[in-house]
DNA sequence: TAAGATACTGCAATCGCTTGCATGTAGAAT
DNA sequence: ATTCTACATGCAAGCGATTGCAGTATCTTA
C-alpha cells in the first residue's frame, strides 16, 4: 500500500516551471513575481498539495517536532501539562511526540534515545522516579539537543527548568493540617532521587518548625516506585499507622490517590479519622471519600512555559548561556465540609 | 543549534569503505564479507551510530509511525487504550504520535490532516462526539492511508473496527439497577452521532423490556459535547431530577464522573439516594462518594487489537478486502457496600 | 589458457525539498 | 553604445540512506 500525494515536481511539470521556482513561490520569496506565485498557489490548492515534511526535515536537518517524556499520561498532572505543551507547540507549528517512562529508568532512557534518533528538535522531560544517572541526557545535550526539564528536575544540569513552588505548596498544606488541629503528621512521598521529593520535604519540615512540632524521620515514608505498585503503598501505610498519625501529607498525585485507596482497603475504620492533604491535580477530588485537602500545581501553565523556553532554545541563533528556572505557584484547595 | 550525529558517510570515511558497503554491512546483507561486517558493526557501535530515520523514511516512503486520535488523553479509558497501542507498536518498531480532538470536529480533522502530511503509515481513531462528516477520512483512505477505528466507529466505512460489547455492557448495568429495585431509570448519554450512543441505548432499552418496564424517551438525555462543559451536564441533571429517577445509567467515562459531580453540586441531598451505574475506566472508582456500579471496557486490549489490525493492513502486500469488526466484552463492577 | 563462477566492493541514482549561484531579459543611467 | 540595476527563473548540489548495476580480484573448470 502506498500513500499518494502530489509533489513539488508534479506542480512544476504541470505548470512548465522548475521545481525551484515552485518551491520559492510556495515559500513566498521575493525573487518570484506575484503572477507566478498566484499561479502556483492556485494550482497547489487545487491538487491539495502538502509539502512532504520528511523531505523538508531531511533538508533542513530539523523535524519541527518536540519530544515529551512523562512517567504516565494517565495522570492528571501530566495530562494537563501535555495540554499546555500542545497549546503552545501547535501555535508555533511544532508537533509533539509523547512517550511514557512508567517510572522506569530503563524505559526512560530507551524512549529518549528513540526520540533523539527520530530527529526531534528538542526535549521536554520530567524524570522518572528511578532515574539517578542522567549522563545519557548530558551527552545528548552536549551534542546539541535542547532540553528543558519540568516538575522533576535534576540538580546540576545547566539548562532551563520549570517547577512548581514545591516548598510553599508543601508548607501550606502541612500548615493547613496543623491549623486544623493535627499534631502527628506523617509524610508519604516519592523516591528520594527526585527534586520534588527534597523540596516538598523541606516545606513540610518548615511548617512543622514554625509551629514547634518536632520533626520525626520515622513519620516520613518514601516510595521508590512513586506508587506504581500498590504493594509498595500498602506497606508504607502499614508502617505508618502504628505511629498513630492524625494527619498525612502526601507529595504526589499518584501517591495521594493510591494512599487513600490503600487506607480504605487495609484499615477502613481509621481512613476517615486521619486528615489527608496531598498534591494532586485530579479534577475528581470533590468526589473522593474520604475527602482531602489538595495542592494543585499549575500544570497547564507549566507545560506552556516549558515549551516556550524550549522553542526559544531551538530557534536561538547562538548558543545560550543564561538559563532560567521558573517557579510557579501552587494552589491550596481546602477540604470540603460535608 | 545543530544536533550532531555520525552518519553512514562518516563511518565509510573512517573505515575507507564506500557508503553502500557500510549500509549493506549494517543491514547484514549477503554480499558483504563477515570480516567487513564485523569491522563496520564494531565501529558503528563505538561511535554510537543511529540510522537517521528521516532519511530512511524519505527513501522508503514510510515513517514507521502510526497516528492516534482520541478526544482526550486525560481520560482513563483513552489513556489505557493508548497504553495498549504502545505495547504492540513498540514491539513491532513503530512509533506512535498522539493527538487530541477535544471532542471537536474541526480539531479532529485538522489533526488527522496534520498527521497524514507527516507521513504516518496508518491511523487509529476514535471519532469525536461532534463528528458527522467523515468524508475527509474517506478521501485519505482512498489515497491509501490504512485506518482502523476503535470505540467510536462510523457506520458505513469498510475497514477494521474494534469496539466493546456496548449492548451487553449497557444491558448488564441497567439490569443490575433493576435487580436492586430501581424502577425509574434515567439514561444520560453522549451525542446521538456516536455509534456507542446508539448501541448503549439499545442495551438499556432491552434490559427495561426484559423486566417489563416501559421505556420513556424523556428519561434519556443526550450531551452533545460529551460532558466537556459542566454547564451541559448540570442542565441535563436539572431536567432529569423532576422526573424522580431512582437510578441513572450513564454511558461514558467523562459523563459518569461529570454527572456525579453535577449531582453533588446542584442537589447534594438527593445525590445519595439515586443509584448510579455508568461506563468508566477510572481506577479511582473505589474512592468515589456516592459510590457507583461501573462498566469497565477492556481498554488496554482494545488498543492492542486495533494496533495489530492496523499493522497488518500497513504491512499487507496486496489490498485488503475482508474486514473485521472485533467486539470485546465489558466487565461489570458492582457497587461496594459501605 | 581462456572462460566462467564466486565473492566483495563502489558508483551513482533516487526519495522530495531547499537554496547558492548562474543566467537571461528589460529598462534606466551614463 | 555601453554599463548598471532590478527582476524572474533555472541548474544543480545536497540532506542521509538504500540499492541496481558494474567493476575487480580470486578461484574453478574445461
Amino acid at each position: 500500500m502506498r500513500f499518494e500525494t502530489s509533489t513539488i515536481k508534479d506542480i512544476a511539470k504541470a505548470l512548465g516551471l522548475s521545481t525551484s521556482t515552485v518551491s520559492r513561490a510556495l515559500r513566498d520569496r521575493y525573487e518570484i513575481s506575484e503572477e507566478t506565485k498566484k499561479l502556483v498557489l492556485a494550482y497547489a490548492e487545487k491538487v491539495n498539495y502538502r509539502a512532504n515534511p520528511i523531505a523538508r526535515s531531511l533538508k533542513e536537518r530539523r523535524s519541527y517536532s518536540i519530544g515529551i517524556i512523562v512517567s504516565e499520561i494517565a495522570n492528571n498532572f501530566f495530562s494537563q501539562v501535555i495540554n499546555g505543551i500542545e497549546s503552545i507547540a501547535y501555535d508555533r507549528d511544532y508537533h509533539v511526540i509523547i512517550s511514557q517512562s512508567h517510572e522506569s529508568y530503563k524505559q526512560e532512557k530507551l524512549n529518549v534515545e528513540h526520540l533523539a534518533s527520530r530527529s526531534i528538535d528538542g526535549l521536554l522531560i520530567a524524570l522518572s522516579s528511578e532515574t539517578q544517572d542522567i549522563d545519557y541526557l548530558r551527552s545528548l545535550y552536549a551534542k546539541g539537543l535542547p532540553i528543558v526539564f519540568f516538575d522533576r528536575v535534576p540538580k546540576d544540569f545547566e539548562t532551563h527548568k520549570v517547577i512548581a513552588n514545591n516548598f510553599k505548596g508543601s508548607f501550606d498544606a502541612t500548615e493547613h493540617l496543623i491549623l486544623s488541629g493535627k499534631r502527628i503528621i506523617a509524610h508519604l512521598t516519592n523516591s528520594e532521587n527526585l527534586s520534588i521529593t527534597k523540596e516538598r520535604l523541606e516545606g513540610y519540615k518548615a511548617a512543622l518548625a514554625k509551629y514547634h512540632i518536632e520533626f520525626k524521620p520515622e513519620l516520613v515514608k518514601y516510595c521508590q516506585h512513586g506508587g506504581m505498585h500498590s504493594a509498595e503503598l500498602e506497606q508504607a501505610v502499614k508502617e505508618l499507622l502504628p505511629l498513630n498519625p492524625d494527619g498525612i501529607f502526601i507529595s504526589s498525585d499518584r501517591l495521594t490517590t493510591g494512599c487513600i485507596m490503600a487506607l480504605k482497603k487495609t484499615n477502613p475504620e481509621v481512613a476517615h479519622k486521619i486528615a489527608i492533604a496531598g498534591f494532586t491535580n485530579s479534577n475528581l477530588v470533590e468526589l473522593f471519600n474520604p475527602s482531602l485537602t489538595s495542592v494543585k500545581q499549575p500544570a497547564f501553565e507549566m507545560g506552556q512555559v516549558a515549551t516556550e523556553l524550549l522553542i526559544s532554545m531551538i530557534e536561538a541563533k547562538r548558543p545560550i548561556t543564561e538559563f532560567e528556572t521558573k517557579v510557579l505557584d501552587t494552589e491550596l484547595v481546602k477540604m470540603q465540609k460535608r
